[in-house]
RNA sequence: GCUUGAAUGGCGCAGAGGUAGCGCACCUCAUUGGUAAUGAGGAGGUCCCGAGUUCAAAUCUCGGUUCAAGCACCA
């Protein structure tokens, strides 16, 4: 039998278990539904009082009752009518049950006591439970519909030995220290003023380096890869953003309008409609196409308050945006393109595990099924030629047109949404955009848009936690820390500095009155990459002492210190 | 936006109906040291904001703001 459980049984089965002993513990809490999930289990409850963390000691105690009483779970499958007498106390049961299908098996398990209505399968008694623990508690929709009434749910995760759910927990506690709020504000990178508003964020001298090494980065790589760039405001007319949809159909998402004079401005929540009126300048010629045009833009989105969460949900946000036009004949290439362009860019940042998802026609959309399908097949044909992998998000794709979405793995393997490759058929029509083609006549360009990594802001906050605040090389604010042991040594490290700053390397000068400890250990806080430490016997010998950050030593001449970084940088 | 909770010097925290304390950071002085914390002294706070209760509110009550976890949202 044990071979036979999975993780996910077993989860479940826990998840039963705690409904069992909140019922013993509060008879008035009504059920609603219990799953098993990623990392372990939940289940939802209708409790006036609700829940809080200082009645998960109780619960654990009547859960652990009932797995060292190995209570068995015992299956049972009913008829309708049945189910709703056993369940006539439980609304949310019967709600359920009336919502199954016609002909549908029903069945119930019941363990110590506790009847629910569970399609199954379950472990066969709950001394299989080796490990579990509560985790926390918080409000969630009953059937996830924000109209629905707010229910206590209770999270909890179960494993089938005490060291596994010790490893878990150990890697809550790895990933907490990666934080990117954290070591946001550790490292001096950014903050987010209260005064400013919420969801606003501030680069601090720091952040902003790593920002700016970031856009040169890009900016550097696109022109290399065909784009042009090109630079647009942060308002526009309300009338732009009729003619763009975006009032119809993203206005929720918009910050309101600002009369000037006697007309309307709205801040920009996206740079196409912008590079549109660029497109729409002068005549265009086919001989033009593809036209690649990218921005770092700035937009503002109206994010719901709940929604901000430091660097990766803000309201003032850099797209990464790229906005493509071209034939039709043109667009398979043109996403290939984008697709090796992307992993390229990602490889920069030690990113090589991807999850990508085409997203399909979702109920609410434009344009006919004949060119979702040509252009979703054309999607799929450019991943194929490239062996790339892909899932099918079915119904996931915007109003405007098919997408490709890319995960990107960290190091700690989880998986952040980045790019977005959207083709679109329906912003061109609004605009009436045309190009003259060979035949002298006017036809209309597909427009792809596209973001390597969604947004700056959130790009930084991924990198952050990828890389545990421990920047690359190339992207540490501070590159090298040189600490003189005593005064003696000052004046070699300032030439030491000197020369270092000349090759372009950031440079910082530790020379308070502070022991050499204590130099490294502000050096290692900072988590600069290099230390050079520089003492009589350095000076003696015409070398320099090399402290790497993760705390190799080695003694060099200078010119092999230099040859190691550039090595490193390039 | 919803549910629950939180907010005390720059940061991390303690405390509490009679107007605040610790550690780190900061400043000053002494110390000149070889790979993660030298010692001593000093300065720094409308205890998130507003109203109410009270002889007295940072502490209690109400409202607001922001943050956190989760839900919903996420072109």
């Amino acid at each position: 039998m044990e071979n036979e459980i999975t993780l996910d049984m077993l989860r479940h089965s826990t998840s039963h278990i705690m409904a069992a002993a909140v019922k013993r513990l509060f008879p008035e809490v009504k059920i609603a539904i219990g799953p098993s999930i990623e990392n372990g289990f939940y289940y939802d409850f209708d409790f006036e009082r609700g829940f809080a963390p200082e009645d998960f000691p109780a619960i654990e105690a009547e859960m652990k009752k009932i797995i060292k009483e190995r209570a068995p779970f015992t299956r049972k499958e009913v008829s309708r009518q049945e189910a709703l007498e056993l369940f006539k106390n439980e609304p949310y049961k019967v709600e359920l049950i009336e919502n199954l299908p016609e002909g549908e098996t029903i069945s119930t398990y019941e363990v110590a006591g506790f009847l629910d209505l569970c399609r199954g399968p379950h472990i066969d008694h709950a001394g299989r439970i080796k490990a579990f623990k509560i985790m926390k508690v918080a409000g969630a929709y009953w059937r996830g519909d924000s109209k629905n009434k707010m229910l206590s749910r209770i999270y909890g995760t179960a494993f089938f030995s005490k060291d596994e759910l010790k490893e878990y927990l150990h890697r809550i506690e790895e990933a907490e220290k990666r934080d990117h709020r954290k070591l946001g504000r550790e490292l001096d990178l950014f903050s987010i003023q209260e005064a400013g508003g919420p969801g606003l964020v501030y680069w601090h001298p720091k952040g902003a380096l790593v920002k700016k090494l970031i856009e040169d980065y890009w900016k550097t790589e696109h022109y290399k890869d065909g784009y042009e760039l090109v630079q647009t405001p942060h308002i526009a007319l309300k009338h732009l953003w009729e003619t763009s949809g975006h009032l119809d159909f993203y206005a929720d998402s918009m910050f309101s309008p600002m009369p000037v004079d006697d007309q309307e401005y709205i801040l920009k929540p996206m740079n196409c409609p912008f590079h549109l009126l660029i497109y729409k300048s002068k005549i265009r010629s086919y001989k033009e196409m593809p036209i690649r045009w990218a921005e770092p833009g700035t937009v503002y989105r109206y994010e719901k308050s709940g929604a901000l969460h430091g660097l990766m949900r803000v309201r003032g946000f850099t797209q990464d945006d790229a906005h493509i036009l071209c034939m039709e004949n043109q667009l398979e290439n043109e996403i290939q393109r984008i697709m090796t362009f992307i992993f390229k860019i990602f490889k920069k940042f030690g990113f090589t595990e991807y999850e990508i998802f085409v997203s399909t026609k979702p109920e609410k959309a434009v344009g006919s099924d004949e060119i979702w399908e040509k252009a979703t097949n054309t999607i799929i044909a450019s991943l194929k030629e490239e062996g790339i992998d892909y899932k099918i998000d079915a119904g996931g794709g915007a109003f405007y047109g098919p997408k490709i979405d890319v995960k990107i793995k960290d190091a700690i393997g989880r998986l952040w949404q980045c790019s977005t490759i959207q083709v679109d058929f329906n912003e061109p029509e609004r605009f009436d955009i045309n190009y003259v083609g060979e035949d002298g006549e006017n036809h209309r360009p597909i427009m792809i848009h596209r973001a390597l990594f969604g947004s700056f802001e959130r790009f930084i906050g991924i990198l952050i936690e990828h890389y545990a605040g421990a920047f690359p090389l190339w992207l540490s604010p501070t590159q090298i820390a040189i600490c003189p042991i005593t005064d003696n040594n000052l004046e070699y490290s300032k030439k030491v500095e000197e020369k270092l700053k000349a090759l372009g390397y950031r440079v910082m000068m530790i020379a308070e009155n502070e022991p050499l400890k204590a130099k490294i250990k502000t050096a290692q806080l900072e988590k600069i990459p290099y230390m050079v430490i520089i003492g009589d016997k350095d000076m003696e010998n015409n070398v320099i002492s090399i402290r790497a950050r993760d705390g190799k030593q080695e003694t060099m001449t200078f010119d092999a210190f230099a040859e190691k970084l550039s090595a490193e940088t390039k």
